[in-house]
DNA sequence: GATTGACATGTCAGCTCTTACATGTCACCT
DNA sequence: AGGTGACATGTAAGAGCTGACATGTCAATC
């Protein structure tokens, strides 16, 4: 049972806004998930086959231009919900912006904040976009979700609060090196 | 040029640390490294004759027990220096703590604050380690290091920043939780 | 009537990464 | 002399993922 987190982003997907074809699933990955998983048509398309023949999704229907309507089985909310109560969080540390922070110092200090100069900025336009999507969840009326909260607005929380931590770090380190330099 | 963060991250703990075999470099990635990347020695090994074969890296000394002394070359250097200076951070967006927190109000409530405790206890405990290397490094004196900042500090202090961050969020989303119940 | 572009699904080569298997050396303890 | 455990290097199957290739439908514009 390692890394199927592909499948629960899946099977969570369907179960917060109801059946969906794998070009929609698609779409979801790009605008609303992607800050938390990634994930392209070339890997969804035989997932989902894949769970289909494992019974966590049904074909529900076959539209236009091809189209095939999934929806999730009993079977598949019965392995959602296992995998979110009973989950170790212990995913694979993986961080391309911490390894540069890691490997920093091997520069000399001038060309150091260059590099922090750049993440910044890039930290900066992504804490933007986040704060758009915030911004754009809390205008409309209370669109989809399971409890009272909308789904989503935790994980983008979290998204938001740690691309701002990323940014006073990178403030600090910055202010650090001009110190010495 | 994509996903060369193994390679890369060989060349910086060769550069740190001088020459050292694909063991000790094992050991520093479940030592040193671990926080930010990871990778066992099926990895290491292939990499570095990979490695060697495009004259990133030499192969210094053959000692006891087969053990092999590898070494950067002025090539390495460069591929160092230019993926430091020039790499853009846009690594794929994939945690396994942000998907849980994305699909956490599929749960009921009493279950996403289970949930949430166990993500507290895992990232207090994640918290402790950090700070507790931290201590270890700021109490020996100037060990290895290529400027003024210790080598490797950077990214801890990165670290232990996050981990606050996630702790925080996880507080506040379980008092969010208990509000509703 | 033709082109453009969004819709829609798939496959495949090749890379990364994990897990497990496989082999052998050397120092120390009993 | 035998056993344990750290040292040390490798291979291989299979999953995960990326990027490119490939195919076709439908609606709207020119």
């Amino acid at each position: 049972m390692r890394g199927m987190s592909l499948r629960i982003a899946l099977l969570g997907l369907l179960t917060a806004y109801g059946s969906a074809s794998g070009y929609d699933l698609t779409k979801k990955f790009e605008r609303s998930v992607a800050h938390v998983w990634q994930a392209g048509h070339s890997q969804i398309y035989p997932e989902l086959a894949k769970m289909t023949a494992d019974g966590l999704v049904t074909v529900e229907a076959e539209g236009a231009r091809g189209r095939k309507i999934y929806s999730i089985t009993p079977e598949g909310r019965a392995e959602l919900r296992a995998w979110l109560v009973g989950h170790d969080p212990t995913g694979p540390a993986r961080s391309e912006v911490a390894l540069q922070a890691f490997l920093l110092p091997l520069l000399d200090p001038g060309e150091a904040l260059d590099v922090l100069e750049r993440l910044k900025a890039y930290m900066e336009q992504k804490q933007a976009e986040l704060e758009a999507l915030w911004a754009a969840k809390h205008a409309s009326p209370v669109p989809e979700g399971t409890s009272g909260v909308k789904f989503g607005n935790l994980a983008l929380d979290l998204g938001i609060r740690q691309t701002r931590t990323t940014l006073e770090w990178a403030n600090d380190a910055m202010a650090q090196l001009e110190r010495q330099a």
